[in-house]
RNA sequence: CGGGGCGUAGCGCAGUCUGGUAGCGCAUCUGCUUUGGGAGCAGAGGGUCGCGUGUUCAAAUCACGCCGCCCCGACCA
């Protein structure tokens, strides 16, 4: 993409309603536009992050065996009263009525919607395990949106649901979440740390939040320093096999959010050493709620014995455009966002220093087509710009990587890579640079 | 929902207390000079001062009402 044709709006001063430094950074870099309070619009380098923390979550889930389809954001209110929720949800959720005086809801979840189409279908214990999962627009009208998309209104959410004939079923089918989330949120380059959660009135173990430790994050949070060494599941995981081994190393270690901290506990279970007292988002929450739903809505199927059980669910959600605040907090120093390579929304930034030199046009021009051809996006900043302004810019969108092509180190045959992460500089041939990029 | 604050050009702000024909910086446009870490000079364009009602000869400024946004708390992917 080159940048003199492209729609990328970055801000030398920060909008004065930001307060949190994603926030800021995310309109600065042109990233969002606030249209409401809670509501954002995505601008093209924003829906590139959101594009790509999606499509990460979506190779995850369906590797653990989910299946994605596509709920509409709006449900019909009959479906929230079958369960109850209707009423139960409260102010919390959107209610709006069409033409026809029908009573309408925008969806803040699916439970009710998934439940609904499961039983439609599926009367049989054979076809089960199953996990229906979407990423759709959800609207939770919080009391208090804040922080930018860290609590908007209106967000992004990929929403997994599980259906097993019983709690040993159900409790497989919570592992692989588990081990799911914890591959995608290393791929966005995110260290998370899975840990216990309110489980409302059904209980059990069965529920943790996806915390990624941050200064600013909303929760405090307590845990065995252990966790943060713990290694990811390889792509190789075997989804099928018995995945309670990789779940319970963790499980058996101290982590709690403070709305479910034991001081106590945590102080006998943990040696005061590896106690790590902190603050955290939480970027995921998966939970195991057997037949709140089934037994309602009469989903049913038939098992082995010829008796009709109403199924065993969990519920499984990954803030997605949370994410993309929730990694900048994780990722940015003073001249802006940092992204990791899972997630940036180019691969490699090329800057034209003296856009009308020929040798420095030609060389870039060389780099684009090449890296362009080996499947690598690139940012190309052919602009008549100083300098002084593409490097700020470029530095402050975060693109993991700078190929900086001028007429002073083509002289000496020469362009320039920078990491943007480390701002460790290398002077290389152009193809040099272009092999390093092109060859992973 | 309780408490606090803000709304003046695309962005950041001054002006409001003490009413008198709306200003600064950045950005934008034009020209010249510059050109390896957010350039300089000269010129130009851009505002029903959030909205409404009232007071007044006169309202960004005073009064009342409304709307929007931010922050702190109680609640949540």
């Amino acid at each position: 993409m080159r940048l003199s044709r492209y729609f990328l709006p970055v801000l030398k001063e920060t909008p004065n309603e930001a307060q949190i430094v994603s926030h800021r950074l995310m309109l600065r870099a042109g990233l969002i536009r606030q249209e409401a309070a809670g509501i954002y619009a995505w601008l093209p380098l924003g829906f590139r992050v959101l594009q790509k923390i999606e499509q990460i979550v979506r190779e995850e889930m369906n590797r653990a065996g989910a299946i994605e389809i596509l709920m509409p954001t709006l449900q019909p209110a009959d479906l929230w009263r079958e369960t109850g929720r209707y009423d139960a949800y409260g102010p919390e959720m959107l209610r709006i009525k069409d033409r026809q005086d029908r009573e309408l809801v925008y969806g803040p979840t699916n439970e009710d919607m998934v439940t609904e189409i499961f039983r439609a279908y599926v009367h049989s214990y054979k076809a089960l395990p199953l996990n229906l999962y979407h990423t759709q627009w959800k609207f939770r009208d919080e009391v208090r949106p804040r922080f930018g998309v860290m609590r908007g209104r209106e967000f992004l959410m990929k929403d997994a649901y599980s259906f097993d004939l019983n709690k040993e079923g159900a409790r497989r089918s919570y592992n692989r979440m588990y081990v799911a989330y914890l591959r995608a949120f290393s791929r966005m380059g995110l260290q998370t740390i899975p840990m216990r959660a309110e489980t409302g009135p059904i209980g059990g173990d069965l529920s943790h939040e996806f915390i990624v430790l941050a200064e600013t994050g909303e929760s405090g949070v307590f845990c065995h320093k252990d966790l943060l060494d713990m290694p990811i599941p390889g792509a190789d995981i075997d989804f099928d096999s018995d995945l309670e081994p990789i779940v319970s190393q963790r499980t058996k270690l101290y982590a709690a959010t403070e709305d479910v901290h034991d001081q106590a506990r945590f102080e006998r279970e943990v040696p005061a050493d590896k106690r790590l007292s902190a603050r955290g988002i939480e970027v995921g929450q998966i939970f195991y709620f057997g037949t709140k739903y089934s037994v309602p809505m009469k989903a049913v199927v038939t098992g082995p014995d010829g008796r009709d059980v109403p199924i065993e669910g969990g519920s499984y959600g990954i803030g997605v455009s949370r994410l993309a605040g929730a990694i900048i907090e994780a990722s940015h120093d003073d001249a802006g966002i940092i992204w990791p390579e899972g997630v940036a929304p180019f691969d490699i930034a090329l800057i034209n220093l003296k856009p009308g030199d020929a040798k420095v046009d030609a060389a870039c021009e060389e780099i684009y087509a090449k890296l362009t051809a080996a499947k690598k996006d690139i940012l190309y900043d052919d602009r008549d710009e100083r300098a002084g302004a593409k490097f700020a810019s470029m530095d402050l969108i975060g693109i993991p990587y700078q190929i900086v092509v001028g007429p002073r180190g083509l002289e000496k045959g020469l362009v320039e890579v920078k990491v943007r992460a480390t701002g460790v500089k290398d002077e290389v041939p152009v193809e040099s640079a272009v092999a390093r990029f092109a060859k992973t």
